[in-house]
DNA sequence: CGACAACTTGACGTTAGTCAACCACGGTGG
DNA sequence: CCACCGTGGTTGACTAACGTCAAGTTGTCG
């Protein structure tokens, strides 16, 4: 924890220009003199894995850049069903809608131990009037989001399982720093590809025996991206 | 066709203000002066059924505000599935990828007959940054489409056919300015809601025989949407 | 009126869901 | 330190739902 001690409020002023995940988050390329502007408290928040960062309908007064770990973004349905409809990651926005002055959407719940900060949208708002960076920025993430949850509906949602399974995988390979990526439970990966922990627990299982998947550690796995893309048929 | 003639170009600052679509699409809120501004041409447009507004991966050039009609934005997998993402309505945008700089991410064909205004984005981009107003409609606008995709991933890909044809039939009817609503064909439902043709035609008779669903003509149909909500169990 | 496309229906096969038992691991407390 | 329990994961047998293939039927447009 290099930039704040957890839950510490600072100020952005002095210490987001110091922050790693600026260059990739909703601050870049902001002038140091915009940045000085942001008078008001940021706070720098690490969320345990399994607590929530804010919940479906209630009132959207923060957005959150994540730094660190892996956020879940889910939605009920009144059937009892329920949907993963994005997996988060360093540098990605989480409450957008607090901008618009919507509710939140979604439930976000940490899938592994995270670190956000906290900004307060009406900020963000604000200062996306004065900054072309900051406005240019906004709807670069907003864009982003959006073709995120189109390349869900598209990849994740169609075909059978072994597809679906394999393409998760490959996103979760290729959005992933190191060689080794973070897998989600089975539980999970049935609500983000609409299977049931069974068919998932299977799938993963052929895929073990085919040599195209390893298992390494509980959420944790590594597997040979370009075999992955053959089975799909993607170019590699 | 009271605002321009198909395909004739005309000057927004003139026409813009007498726009029926104005008050919920883009420009809304914006002041005369600002609408002045905007010296260069905008384009209004028909399409007829099946015809292409633009395809993914094209050089995104334009947005365009959807006046009338229907509009599918469809993805392709290398496995020769086929997606449709949204369908958009009147005051919907399209090919919002165009202000990021981005290529288009979809094709976006019409399903009936459309009217549009083709609108170059950097002039948009442009008086985002001087129009306090556009700027704010522009992000809702993102905040919608959004919104939309992950409901669309939620209710329309989630749990058995009955249910996601059922919630397809609510949002279509719910979307409808009349009672009778706009009901794609068999194939573009079956791509809606990642099932078969077969499977959706089956579920149609079914909703029919229980009289639940009225077909009115050849992509017409009528429902009684508390009913259908029963089924899925929401809330009237 | 004919031709074609869209839709429907049936019989059948396959895939994924369901139900249930079992296993592996990590944490807790005796 | 080990026994116990709980959670998450696996596996099997069976079932239900959906996909596939194929033959009809309806509707639409030239």
């Amino acid at each position: 924890m290099t930039i704040a001690e957890n839950n510490k409020a600072f100020l952005a002023s002095e210490e987001c220009s110091l922050c790693p995940t600026r260059e990739i988050a909703l601050f870049a390329n902001l002038k140091p003199e915009e940045l000085l502007q942001m008078h008001s408290p940021i706070q720098y928040k690490v969320l345990e894995k399994g607590e929530k960062l804010y919940a479906r309908n209630e009132k959207a007064d923060y957005i959150y850049t994540l730094h660190d770990g892996v956020l879940k973004l889910e939605q009920y349905l009144p059937s009892g069903e329920q949907r993963i409809v994005r997996l988060l990651r360093r540098g990605d926005l989480a409450g957008l809608a607090a901008i618009t002055g919507d509710n939140y959407q979604h439930d976000a719940i940490a899938l592994t131990k995270i670190s956000v900060c906290k900004i307060p949208a009406d900020i963000v708002l604000d200062l996306s009037h004065k900054s072309p960076e900051l406005h240019t920025n906004l709807l670069n993430k907003w864009q982003l989001a959006l073709t995120t949850s189109d390349t869900w509906i598209t990849k994740l949602s169609t075909g059978p399982a072994r597809y679906r399974v394999v393409r998760l995988m490959i996103w979760l390979a290729e959005n992933s720093l190191d060689e080794d990526f973070y897998m989600p439970g089975r539980e999970d990966m049935g609500n983000i590809l609409s299977l049931t922990t069974e068919t998932v627990s299977r799938t993963i299982a052929e895929l073990r025996r085919d040599g195209d998947l390893e298992l390494r550690g509980s959420n944790s796995a590594r597997a040979d991206v370009s075999k992955l893309k053959k089975i799909v048929k993607e170019p590699t």
